[in-house]
DNA sequence: GCGACAG
DNA sequence: ATCTTGTCGC
């Protein structure tokens, strides 16, 4: 499919109109805590694979997987990386129940509308959400040694996250989680880049490469 | 106009 | 994101 550029104008217009209703009223209850889903996508070739996984913060353990192979419903665009990843994705985190947050390797709030794909989702699905990038898309980085603030026109919208022996993250809210509730979820999820991304982000690579063997 | 730009 | 071998180091 190749990029539209009534369509991108339409959609960026739709973020603007979405960011101006957005409130936060309920907030995740971080005492409530159980259980946890991320999402992630691959791509190859023509096809991406997008894989879900519900993870217990309790056991330490995967409880269930979902994954699913398409071709993406849209190019690649910065700032527009929901009409790409956002489909599949929601269609597989709606055949999960009993979870409280959703984790996304993408920017929440840390986005040049504030709409990243994390706010997005959250936003669908009315729960809460954040999301978790490996690299910038907007902002100033407060300088230090392994954490720190993001700040977007001297607002703090999320922060970054250097863990010894790995590569540094931005993790900002999605939907129905403040900033200033980021640095205790960083701490709950193990004061790492969470295992239950990284599972999703294996799994979505290896259904790649299984339709790569049998074909 | 130029550069920067989640995955 | 993905294309990609060997190589440095715990």
């Amino acid at each position: 499919m190749e990029r539209n550029e009534i369509l991108e104008e339409f959609f960026i217009d739709l973020q603007k109109a979405i960011r101006r209703i957005l409130k936060v009223e309920r907030r995740l209850r971080l005492e409530e805590l159980k259980n946890l889903v991320s999402v992630d996508a691959a791509y190859r070739g023509r096809f991406m694979a997008v894989a879900a996984v519900k993870w217990s913060l309790m056991k330490g353990e995967v409880l269930d997987e979902k994954t699913m192979i398409c071709e993406p419903p849209y190019p690649y665009v910065p700032g527009l990386l929901f009409l790409r990843e956002g489909p599949p994705m929601l269609k597989l985190i709606k055949e999960f129940d009993d979870w409280q947050l959703l984790l996304v390797d993408a920017h929440g709030i840390l986005h040049p509308r504030r709409m990243g794909l994390a706010v997005f989702l959250g936003f669908i699905l009315d729960k809460p959400a954040i999301g978790l990038a490996k690299s910038l898309l907007v902002g100033e980085e407060e300088p230090g040694e392994s954490f720190g603030r993001v700040f977007v026109e001297g607002e703090v919208l999320g922060y970054w996250f250097k863990p010894r022996g790995s590569r540094k993250f931005y993790v900002s809210p999605g939907y129905m989680v403040g900033v200033d509730q980021i640095p205790k979820i960083i701490s709950i999820l193990g004061s790492r880049y969470p295992e239950a991304l990284r599972r999703a982000d294996m799994l979505s690579k290896k259904v790649l490469r299984d339709l790569a063997k049998q074909s």
